[in-house]
DNA sequence: CTGTGTGTTGAA
DNA sequence: TCAACACACAGG
């Protein structure tokens, strides 16, 4: 039933959104030449399809169905209704819906999506600003996705998820590890090439919370003097006092803010301010490392990632944290008990901060598609 | 068996 | 591009 696949290409004439697939899929029955001699047409179908005898023009029980008033919403047989949109000559299924109204504002949303905000819509209107969170969140989302939260009535929710994290400093959103990204050369692809790696060293973690940056990868990807660099400052937030502030995303899709700046007095560049929180959270220790990777995407997010370095290690008293959508439900502190949980890093066991988001995370794309 | 969503067509 | 019609077939 959910076969649809949809290539996106913003404005590229070859790339095609296809949603009824071509002819590969299913041939189906020849088009039902209707016999000019027997004019009985049945109108609808499962329950509701009647037969109409236009012979004399009376009609059994006219139960044609109800059409809307809304644009882009068509009647279902079981009164309910369904959405849809067209492009390139193809109609994209938005899904089906209780209320009429639903599915009308389905298809504005996908409207905006696919037409930009001066296309026609039921309901919306002004929006003169482009710069409202929704427009954001639709620009960051590639049209395939935008259509697969609409059939599955996520929409709104996942709305409201990204402008929680909006104002957490950074616009991203939780994506499980190396997230698959979008075939569509359209929207933000979570695709992310690693910048650099480094072994923290035991001054790193220890109480000058600050971690230095090597010299070579700090000029190389996060060149501070010249702040013109449009892909920088799309992430770094100048600050009022010297450095900058940047916004670095974990595994677990949290953001992790960080004062950026340059010591001239050991001439490095340092990650300051909110450095010592993440050693704390990630229990981060000399020999671990962390991983400074970007999204190769338009957004070019930064993300911050850690693993454990083989070495010295011994069970560690930590607080476990049980972390469901980035909330904290569960929080035991314990010294490594059965309650504990501990996670095979390196060989050696070690308790670590638990995420369980994946669950709801579960994007199953069906997407066959063909470039 | 129930509905969904695609095949298809004709009108705008 | 769009909605109406018809129905194959996916999913329970």
């Amino acid at each position: 039933m959910d076969n649809s696949c949809i290539d996106d290409s913003t404005s590229n004439t070859s790339g095609s959104l296809s949603t009824s697939t071509p002819s590969a899929k299913k041939k189906l029955s020849p088009p039902p030449p209707p016999p000019a001699t027997m004019r009985l047409y049945r109108m609808g179908s499962g329950g509701s399809s009647v037969v109409l005898d236009s012979e004399n023009g009376v009609e059994t029980e006219s139960r044609k169905l109800p059409s809307s008033k809304f644009k882009g919403v068509v009647p279902q047989p079981n009164g309910r209704w369904g959405a849809q949109i067209y492009e390139k000559h193809q109609r994209v299924w938005l899904g089906t819906f209780n209320e009429e109204e639903e599915a009308a504002a389905s298809y504005d949303i996908a409207a905006r999506r696919f037409r930009g905000r001066d296309a026609v819509t039921n309901f919306k209107s002004p929006a003169i600003d482009g710069t409202d969170a929704e427009s954001a969140f639709l620009e960051a989302h590639s049209k395939a996705e935008i259509v697969d939260m609409l059939r599955k009535h996520t929409y709104a929710d996942e709305l409201q998820q990204s402008k929680r994290k909006f104002l957490d400093g950074n616009g991203k959103r939780c994506g499980s590890g190396t997230t698959t990204m979008s075939n569509g050369n359209d929207g933000v692809s979570r695709a992310r090439e690693v910048l650099f790696e480094k072994a923290v060293t035991p001054s790193d973690v220890g109480k000058l919370n600050r971690l230095v940056i090597p010299k070579q990868h700090a000029e190389k990807h996060f060149p501070l003097p010249a702040m013109t660099t449009a892909t920088v400052v799309a992430a770094m937030t100048p600050s009022p006092t010297k450095g900058v502030l940047i916004n670095l995303e974990d595994r677990m899709g949290k953001v992790w803010r960080f004062r950026y700046s340059y010591w001239n007095s050991s001439q490095s560049y340092v990650l300051t301010k909110g450095w010592s929180r993440f050693v704390k959270e990630k229990n981060l220790r000399a020999g671990d490392v962390v991983c400074f990777e970007r999204s190769t995407g338009p957004d070019r997010q930064l993300y911050i990632d850690w693993k454990v370095q083989s070495g010295t290690e011994e069970i560690t008293p930590v607080q476990s944290v049980v972390r469901l959508f980035g909330v904290n439900i569960f929080n035991a502190t314990t010294n490594a008990k059965p309650n504990d949980v501990a996670v095979e890093c390196g060989g050696k066991k070690r308790s670590r901060e638990v995420d369980l988001f994946a669950l709801g995370c579960s994007k199953k794309q069906t997407m066959i598609n063909a470039s």
